[in-house]
RNA sequence: GGCCCCGUAGUUCAAUGGAUAGAACGGAAGUUUCCUAAACUUUAAAUACAGGUUCGAUUCCUGUCGGGGCUACCA
């Protein structure tokens, strides 16, 4: 049973024997600080009302009870306010014995019975992914899977946003000042090349204006009057009306970007369930905007654009639908909803990984579905995670200052390999072998830095300073799993025997991992609940240091007693099971030699 | 201007209202006849400022200062 359900029972009790009161609040206990005896501690002050005694009196009374009338309890000591409690080695020996015959441990047993879907990655088709893209869709990624972890069904979905005034840009400039430029011709990944053309738009766009500017047109005129602008407007229109010729060129630059975003979906190793695009949806949305407004949720102005007032909920008026009949971002957001409702009724969530750029908007479409009498609007969650900023600010493709997806990951699968080869310790693998270890650490490299850190915060990127091989890292854990099967290889050529069930109560430096392997469970479900992958990533760290320091003061090997040795080789096996599952959960593999 | 988010060692990140604020990198000093030194050990170094709430505040509230975002007929 878990320790702290069968403490707070048992205190309950107490307090009801020692003081004849019923306490019904929740009890809750916190891990011991390391520098006192014991492995868990209940908080004494919210007793004293109860005992009526002071903090130190009441916390002996306790543990003297629970001492005596619990078997769990083994010792315990009071420091001012705090009882720490020492949990007898027999206790955690039968933990230990239920860990290591679970293969799955931490994740859920039984189903949950929800279904979510989860959306993350929807990229823009006009320019390659970069770091903020990655941080999508890692976390993204990551979430999908911890929820699997606590029995959620979990759909991944990925709306491509392949429509708009922004893709038509890139469409523009290839078609002015392209040549005919294909990614055979020109040896560039799709992506890559489309994305040079919507940096070449805003370069040409920059240009006239200024022109106009000089002309001594005011900078707010200007900006609306630029040539190029309207003609991007224009090609929007024709898209919209159907017109063969943009459409065909569309088509096929968005199959260039897609070829390239495959290859960058690939080397992350992420994966969808289910892919929309919004001009496949963006029409549902226009049918929305009259549905809201034959339901008077909306209102018309006289120059035929379409908006909702939100000032009652605090929010401002909101455009829905340009006056020239075409449809903005939100327009295709609400239609894509909606077709969502309908086609999944059975889902309890829906989770939107995007920006906190964007909280706003989130704000704004839910409370529209909400107005629009769509009762699934409560179960929206917009995932809002915090941007990755440069030293100098944050990242703009369109100003050329971002960190190319396809180029770190490169970079990074480069450093793993030089490390690997100063280390020599790869001999004996080959080619193939040695390219997918590097793969590995390298990806570890990237997507460790980026999950640790709590999603809803911005995280800085120095592009100067490459990332970390060494310290709270990836690969340090993926060391250290590296290490944990060594052992285990060496345990079963050595020692066949150490696979039996343990029997040997477990030793101070024993307690202590697996104090930290018993809150594995704990950490899945509440990264599952607060969709945080930080929480596991920096549980797995504080798990490998910790196996580490045993490693380097316990010399497993050495040990002549049978049973003590099979028991330390099955507890660095457990660990080492816990840090493949954890990493799994972060989208991380975990190499068995390094 | 209005609304939202954020200020923790030199730097990058931690800390359900709890004990002496943890790590990593960088700095200083050590550990290899022993299971992988991408490791381990020791050390110096931080809660922007001012109030309030209480047994207790990095955490909650108010104000000041500083940073970022949104406030587009961009997405």
């Amino acid at each position: 049973m878990n320790l702290e359900i069968l403490l707070s029972q048992k205190v309950t009790e107490t307090i009801k024997t020692l003081y004849c009161k019923e306490y019904s609040q929740a009890i809750s206990f916190q891990k011991t600080r390391p520098e006192f005896a014991g492995d868990i501690t209940l908080v004494i002050f919210p007793f004293i009302k109860i005992s009526g005694k002071g903090p130190e009196q009441t916390a002996q009374e306790i543990g003297n009870y629970l001492k005596e009338h619990c078997k769990e309890v083994e010792n315990f000591n009071v420091v001012k306010g705090f009882l720490n409690i020492e949990i007898s080695a027999a206790y955690w020996l039968e933990f230990f014995k239920n860990i290591s015959q679970n293969k799955n441990y931490g994740f859920a047993e039984k189903s949950s019975g929800k279904t979510i879907m989860i959306e993350y990655s929807s990229p823009n088709t006009n320019k390659p992914l970069h770091l903020g893209h990655i941080r999508n869709n890692l976390l993204g990624y990551s979430v999908a899977e911890i929820l699997k972890a606590n029995g959620h069904k979990v759909i991944k979905a990925n709306l491509i946003n392949d429509r708009g005034v922004h893709i038509c840009k890139s469409m523009l400039a290839w078609k002015k000042w392209g040549n005919g430029e294909t990614p055979q011709s020109s040896g560039l990944k799709g992506d890559h090349l489309v994305g040079k053309y919507y940096v070449e738009f805003d370069k040409q766009y920059k240009t006239e204006l200024n022109k106009l500017i000089a002309k001594g047109i005011p900078i707010e005129e200007a900006e609306k009057k630029v040539p190029l602008l309207l003609e991007v407007q224009e090609m929007l229109r024709k898209w919209e009306a159907g017109d063969n010729e943009t459409i065909a060129l569309w088509k096929m630059m968005n199959e260039w970007v897609y070829e390239g975003f495959e290859k960058t979906y690939k080397a992350l190793g992420v994966d969808f369930d289910k892919i929309y695009y919004e001009s496949q949806t963006y029409l549902l949305g226009k049918s929305m905007v009259e549905e809201g407004l034959q339901k008077g949720v909306f209102y018309k102005k006289e120059d035929g654009s379409v908006w909702i007032d939100l000032t009652a909920d605090g929010l401002d008026h909101k455009l829905l639908l340009r006056s020239d009949g075409t449809s903005v971002y939100i327009t295709q957001d609400i239609g894509t909803a909606i077709e969502r409702f309908k086609e999944f009724p059975e889902l309890n969530s829906l989770i939107y990984t995007v920006g906190n750029e964007q909280d706003y908007h989130f704000k704004v479409l839910f409370l529209i579905l909400e107005k629009l009498g769509y009762k699934q609007a409560k179960d929206c969650y917009h995932l809002s995670y915090g941007m990755v900023e440069l030293p100098h600010g944050k990242m703009k493709s369109r100003e050329g200052t971002v960190v190319d997806a396809d180029d770190l990951i490169e970079e990074m699968i480069q450093t793993a390999a030089e490390k690997s080869k100063e280390r020599g310790k790869t001999e004996g693998m080959d080619d193939a072998q040695l390219h997918q270890l590097n793969n590995m650490i390298g990806l570890a490299a990237l997507k460790y830095f980026i999950l640790k850190v709590d999603p809803k915060k911005k995280m800085l990127f120095n592009p100067e300073d490459s990332i970390d091989l060494n310290g709270n890292t990836g690969p340090f854990i993926q060391y250290t799993h590296a290490r944990i099967r060594s052992l285990v290889r060496k345990a079963q050529e050595q020692f066949s025997n150490y696979s039996s069930v343990a029997t040997s109560l477990p030793g101070k430096e024993e307690i202590s991992l697996l104090k930290h392997l018993y809150y594995f469970p704990q950490v899945v479900a509440e990264s599952g609940e607060k969709f945080d992958p930080s929480l596991i990533a920096n549980y797995i760290y504080d798990l490998a240091k910790q196996f580490n320091q045993y490693y380097a003061d316990v010399a497993i090997f050495k040990e002549e007693n049978e049973t003590v040795k099979a028991l330390r080789i099955q507890l660095a096996e457990a660990t080492g099971k816990v840090i493949k599952n954890g990493m799994q959960l972060l989208g991380i593999q975990v190499p068995e030699r390094m």
